[in-house]
DNA sequence: GCGACAG
DNA sequence: ATCTTGTCGC
């Protein structure tokens, strides 16, 4: 217990003064999205061992379909629960600066208000981007799904997630499939749901997150092979 | 006190 | 996140 504040307090003290502000002051604004959204940005990332490869994909809403993309490669610290800004926060804003064109939204593979402090990474990306963001997991960091209230919506079924008696979020199931949805930063509830809603194609994942992690894996090969790096001994260059 | 813990 | 085996569907 005590390596293990240590070991965080030591990170705690060389985080940045601008992510320092925004966990403290917590500044998460649940509003609605101002803007009609023309443009959204999927964001993920793909690892191996402290080698990470992020990618940033901007989408028309309307068609879904994908329009620029960008990427950024990096050693990245390790995971640890609550803190996962400090693996990829930088990483994927990296590749977020990549892009020529702005979204009006952005949908990142982590938590958003469903976090301890409230404040996951989606909201941190969305904070400090000014950007409107949604957070889209395959599972809740904090919370609990209320399995009374159940909404049905065609083949979709769609719960709130709980935190200390307040909504932070939903999980959309179809079949064995299931996400959680939750706003990050400048957006409702309603408004993240929705959005997601709309994004969803033949698999739940949203497409944008779907494209992005494909891509970043996709990558993070290439970036390995250039890098001299073998994975599972199948590397043909000679060293 | 104990378990759980985004990617 | 990543690894793994088999299975299903196009």
């Amino acid at each position: 217990m005590v390596i293990k504040m240590r070991f965080l307090h030591n990170h705690w003290a060389r985080y940045s003064l601008h992510m320092k502000q925004i966990y403290l002051s917590k500044k998460i604004r649940l509003e609605d999205v101002k803007t009609d959204i023309k443009y959204i940005a999927g964001l993920d990332a793909s690892y191996f061992r402290d080698i990470g490869a992020s990618c940033a994909v901007l989408f028309n809403f309307k068609y879904l379909k994908p329009i620029e993309v960008a990427y950024a490669t990096a050693r990245v610290k390790r995971y640890i629960p609550g803190y996962f800004s400090l693996r990829e926060y930088g990483l994927l804003l990296e590749a977020f600066k990549g892009l020529f064109t702005k979204p009006d939204l952005i949908i990142v593979n982590a938590c958003g208000i469903n976090h301890p402090r409230k404040c996951g990474l989606a909201s941190q990306i969305g904070i400090s981007t000014n950007t409107p963001a949604i957070g889209v997991t395959k599972s809740s960091l904090a919370g609990t799904v209320d399995k009374l209230h159940v909404i049905r919506r065609g083949e979709l079924k769609i719960y709130t997630i709980k935190l200390k008696k307040a909504i932070v979020g939903f999980m959309i199931t179809r079949g064995n499939e299931r996400i959680i949805v939750s706003p990050g930063h400048l957006v409702t509830l309603d408004t993240a749901l929705k959005i997601t809603l709309e994004l969803i194609d033949k698999r739940l994942t949203p497409k944008p997150l779907s494209l992005a992690h494909k891509l970043s894996k996709i990558r993070l090969e290439e970036d390995l092979r250039n890098l001299g790096i073998c994975e599972q001994g199948n590397c043909n260059k000679t060293n």
